[in-house]
DNA sequence: CTGTTAGCGCATTCAT
DNA sequence: ATGAATGCGCTAACAG
């Protein structure tokens, strides 16, 4: 450890013979000193290694932290685990680290905001919290938040319309009132386990994009004459090959045997596909496939995949700058179908 | 916005008629008034909607924040793109989430700590930042500091035995002083480009992990009474498809044509993987690939990739409890050799 | 252009 | 068991 002083701006101003403001004002506000006596300052500074105003002391006094927190649905291994998160969390940090605004990740399923809101300018919320009652403590914070894929009363957010991608990619698979549709879910129901819907889920339909994308299904196969069974519906509750493989496995073996399986991601979709290979069946003769979010691995994968992207990496921009720009009102990206060899 | 005051400590002691300082130690030190009277305290404070006392202030305070910097080698971007790093974080979130302590992202392009060193108690460095001015700065603070795949005097660090792993990993590869051996490196010189290497790079070779993994590759073909050949090692300057692709052909498209290619990274390896596909060259009876890294989508590719598993989460975990417990010492983490088909 | 002062919200003595 | 006072390090208003 190098020798060196713990200054404060009052001791450096001491040991420099002026007071205190001088050199506050030398870092903060050029404008209220001559230049010379600004530059004498800021070099003796940088001299006796003084750099600058301690943050959090001027972050308590100013109010503003240039730290923002990034909620994430669930814990933060999720983030990191699923590449979608990945790329709204790139597009996220490539608008906040050009402003020197810095990120704070923070779990969804921790109980308070306690621990954090007093460091941050706001949230930017990455999907519904698993933890519900921290929707409450957004809705009652008066910093600023921006939601995603989800809203909360009078905040800005950013969607994707849902229930639209779902029927369009949807459609790509559906053929005729003779297919048999077999529908893997993400995250329908509030159970950690790989299992059949069955009945109605209880869960807010409107607000949970699994059930705005369940209905783009419905609505695609209610225009081709086709009925959502519910015992051909699967909840898989994270979007990977573990659960995705059992639900798939499950689902390739009931009869009759579905020839169109719809995936709520492209995990879903691949493990599925995997599954499908180990069994023989042919894809897409003997099987259709789609999936949901257009990863990169969905397309290099033999067969690729038919799916529907959603810009993620693009929605993690907007969110960044309405954040930014203190926007309220609701935004929406678009999505874009992307036809592969599944379908 | 719910018509709620901005309670502080004071205004809740006036408000409630004790002293600010019962309020405090009613939240901070239960010994130090009656059971009673704090929950009293407590369930007041919870009603009027005041929810402890500010953490900035008390961190100001007391010089504790409970987050710590999670340091990224280059931009943000890089960190949730890349599979390596992402189950490192994952590691260092699962325990330091348990702690209570948050995650403060930083980039390793960035100019100063200064932003937020007075924000956080201390700094895991996963690897060697690409702004090598952070270096003295972290060898500066008198906060923690823990590194990760490098080493600062005197300071915590977590290891993997490059040079050993690779060295198993080309050996499993290597098979006659016949064999015409390519080497895909990953950040071998300071430039953006994918290029050969030619020269003896001239950075540090014993604190880059690159070169401590060219030095493994080296020490097995001795082994094998080959030789590296500067022109036959190619710089990759990230490791993605995009720039993997491009040296991949390259170095499938020299004369004689190499059968053995040593990557440094499995995400190299299957795009080489890939490249070969395409330009109809059998593997494994005609290239040799591994990898480096262990990765999921190495075992799943056809053919399965043979390389070294160096345990990511573990070392994420290790150096967060290193963080957690004050160490000073470096250590170790073990690597794994994965057998695949590709070689 | 410079210096003094009053807080930002809190924790911790030291009295009582 | 409790209350008044001091300062963590800083900024902004004001006075000179």
């Amino acid at each position: 450890m190098t020798n060196k002083k713990n200054w404060t701006l009052k001791s450096i101003a001491q040991e420099l013979g002026v007071s205190n403001a001088t050199v506050s004002n030398a870092f903060n506000r050029p404008d209220q000193l001559s230049e010379t006596k600004r530059i004498e300052i800021l070099e003796a500074c940088s001299k006796l290694g003084y750099f600058g105003p301690n943050k959090a002391a001027q972050s308590l006094r100013k109010g503003k932290f240039n730290i923002v927190a990034l909620v994430l649905p669930d814990s933060l291994e999720y983030m990191v685990t699923d590449p979608v998160a990945s790329s709204f969390m790139k597009g996220v940090s490539s608008i906040l680290e050009k402003q020197g605004i810095n990120i704070l990740l923070f779990s969804g399923s921790s109980e308070h905001i306690n621990n954090i809101v007093d460091f941050v300018d706001g949230f930017i919320c990455y999907g519904q919290p698993r933890n519900y009652g921290l929707i409450e403590q957004f809705k009652n914070t008066n910093k600023k938040v921006v939601t995603v894929d989800f809203d909360i009363e009078r905040n800005a957010s950013v969607n994707v319309r849902n229930e639209q991608a779902a029927y369009d990619v949807a459609n790509l698979a559906l053929r005729s009132e003779e297919d048999e549709v077999a529908i893997l879910g993400l995250r329908l129901i509030d159970a950690n386990v790989t299992c059949r819907v069955y009945d109605q889920p209880d869960i807010d339909t409107s607000s949970s994009i699994s059930h705005q994308r369940l209905s783009g299904y419905q609505r695609a196969m209610t225009d081709k004459g086709l009925n959502i069974h519910h015992d051909r519906v699967w909840n898989i509750p994270e979007s990977n090959a573990h659960y995705a493989s059992i639900a798939a496995r499950e689902a390739l073996s009931i009869q009759p045997r579905p020839n169109v399986l719809l995936c709520m991601s492209d995990l879903i979709a691949l493990s599925a596909m995997r599954e499908a290979k180990n069994m023989n069946i042919a894809i897409p003769e003997e099987l259709r496939v789609v999936g949901f979010d257009g990863i990169e691995e969905a397309k290099r994968f033999i067969p690729s995949l038919t799916t529907v992207h959603q810009n993620s990496e693009q929605k993690g921009k907007l969110a960044a700058e309405m954040f930014m720009s203190d926007s309220k009102h609701g935004a929406y990206i678009e999505h874009e179908l992307l036809v592969g060899e599944s379908c």
